[in-house]
DNA sequence: TATGCACTTAGAGCCTACTCTAAGGTTTTC
DNA sequence: GAAAACCTTAGAGTAGGCTCTAAGTGCATA
């Protein structure tokens, strides 16, 4: 199966503009193209497309995906540094997981304290004084 | 306790310069200024800069944060507010948790397919075929 | 008293990642 | 054959979030 820039567009939920930037920028170098000049997108071209997402989307800047194609170019005796690029990628996600879960519980309270303030229709002094002691209990342990 | 603007900075891993960037962008209006012009922060605005990070840190931008400052100092009113934007907040992270987890079994197929090359010293076409079966079977079922 | 460090402001500059425009070519459909 | 719906390039513009510089103030220690 073959697609267009468009098509291709469509399925990743980006604009024919992003993927012609990351073109230039040197991200997509198997994409081939046709007579008349447009790229012509085989399945492992939307399968890198893929790839490249997960990547950016872990918080990987397009340089350093560039760097990663040119690995893949320079074929099997770069295969160990390619294994090593994911196995620190693995970590960064996991990184950002456990940040995303303190995050999570701070969102939490908030939530709590909002609730309590809500039903009270207040957010004064004795509210508040109450959620800091909850606080101090939840970071210093419990009592 | 009080804390200068660098002592800040340290504790939050942050420069001055953000910081005093978020101030000129109206994050920080809490924040008292001492006899020489200082910025002199209390214990409750490092906590407010804390929610900043947490806040940004899953995706909101700063006008939006600042949006949510002005809810802050407009009084109870705006409670039931609040506490819909840290919900809408929490389920952005949720969001995000489930991207990752998607971003994550992606790398971590490459961890074993490229364990797997490197064991061969190579991913030529037949390793590549035997992992693309592998990812068939994965997206598709088992058999 | 002078050296050094931390603080101040205003404002310019920078980086990443798009995002869009202009001007034009090709392909398909009526 | 002409209009619609694609595609192309080069290059300019934008948004967000810093990042840094210049010029200066104030406090503290040798």
């Amino acid at each position: 199966m073959r697609y267009s820039i468009g098509q291709v567009a469509k399925k990743l939920g980006l604009t024919t503009h992003t993927i012609r930037y990351y073109d230039k920028e040197g991200l997509l170098p198997f994409v081939r193209k046709g007579s008349s000049g447009a790229r012509v997108f085989e399945e492992d071209d939307v399968d890198w497309l893929i790839i490249v997402e997960c990547l950016k989307g872990t918080g990987m800047p397009l340089k350093e995906i560039r760097t990663y194609i040119q690995l893949c170019q320079q074929g099997d005796t770069t295969l160990q540094k390619r294994l090593e690029m994911f196995k620190k990628q693995k970590e960064e996600i996991e990184k950002q997981m456990r940040i995303l879960k303190q995050y999570m519980e701070k969102i939490d309270f908030k939530i709590a304290y909002y609730g309590d303030a809500v039903e009270h229709g207040t957010d004064d002094i004795y509210i508040r004084n109450k959620w800091l002691a909850k606080e101090r209990e939840r970071l210093f342990g419990h009592k």
